[in-house]
DNA sequence: AAACCATACGGAGGATGTCTCCGTTTTGTC
DNA sequence: GACAAAACGGAGACATCCTCCGTATGGTTT
């Protein structure tokens, strides 16, 4: 979970650094007891910090959550290559990354909102996460409605908000797991051309 | 939108009657303007009245949200009575009632977060109201599985919860009306039985 | 119409949370 | 070891939610 960046400039401060990774870990684990709208400085309490350490860090609720998931990125990355590499047809390759996205997001509880929000606005740390995300899913998709077996009308950032939209529900849900299984049939039969649909049971 | 139920024992106090009209169309006009996180105190304030006469009517903001809520029930409830008796087939009339569904959970913003919340944990005054909803929702559906145009699989509580999440991701995405109306298309293709699903451009 | 009391009101204030400011401490360098 | 830049910590300004209780009001009774 090291980020020295090596060769840029002079590195931050070895305090800095290890406040900052620190800072991460707690986070990490109090968002998973705690669900994303943890408090913050209780946050920084844990950590052992100042509040205003965590904010010169990290600047708002905002700044961590992106910063957490970077530390995740290569993970999913990881995934990306894996189903790139699979010889399964593009259907399929579909969606598998749809899950992965669905399972990313689902990583926190109440991280769909964050997510959602950044992904119309743009501009922000999460949102660069969300349009890259964005543009690998536009890559599977494409290759699947060449394939023919995906509608040519939709569009990835659909399919991106769809998987968000998917853990939303299940976000909460637990009472009823069926449901979120039952949206992820919906969206999958939503996006499959006519015939090569599953009932996905 | 006068509450005066008739012949009940005795009714509220004139004033209080007064001041419960007064805050719920002031917080409908608020959380119009500021979404449904606005705050509370400040509806108050807007209405001319104490914070606690507020708290006293409406113990939190999910029973001012499931007021306010109620007020515009027999609106639903109309639209659900119109597409009944409607002579178009069983999958169009579903299609409508949850176009339906999509215009109420977005009647204010971020609207669907708690609407969502409530249907996941029952017992609680949005809840009763989602529940009422889900029952119309399978009683459409029903009609559309017997008519041979939806997936058997589906669930009334499923498409419930695809129209909440299609109004989720309405919410806050200005910069893309398409998205809102690729979920209904995907939700829609999503149902429907092989051979009948439309591309609904 | 005056008195009575249940009902309802108002707003100060406790609890919690976000985020800033600035005096103090630590680190890296010379 | 001394110096400056970088980073720290935590008090406190400010916003929100919600409660508590002394005070005011409305309906009823005589």
């Amino acid at each position: 979970m090291s980020t020295t960046a090596p060769g840029k400039g002079r590195g931050p401060r070895a305090d800095a650094q290890r406040n900052r990774d620190h800072i991460l870990d707690t986070a990490a684990q109090y968002f998973s007891e705690h669900g994303v709208s943890g408090s913050l400085d209780a946050i920084a309490k844990k950590a052992g910090v100042g509040a205003g350490t965590l904010y010169r860090h990290f600047p708002n609720r905002e700044a961590l959550l992106a910063a957490l998931l970077t530390a995740r990125d290569e993970e999913l990355v990881k995934r990306r290559d894996a189903i790139r590499a699979e010889p399964a047809g593009a259907a399929s390759r579909l969606e598998q990354w749809l899950d992965a996205l669905i399972g990313w997001a689902g990583a926190f509880d109440g991280l769909p909102e964050p997510l959602r929000t950044a992904t119309t606005t743009e501009t922000s740390p999460l949102g660069m996460t969300c349009q890259g995300y964005i543009t690998t899913t536009d890559e599977f998709l494409l290759a699947a409605q060449k394939e023919g077996t995906a509608r040519a009308e939709v569009r990835g950032r659909d399919l991106f908000l769809a998987a968000l939209a998917t853990s939303w529900v299940r976000d909460a849900a637990m009472a009823d797991e069926f449901s979120a299984q039952a949206l992820k049939s919906l969206t999958r039969n939503g996006w499959a051309a006519s015939g090569t649909a599953d009932s996905g049971h």
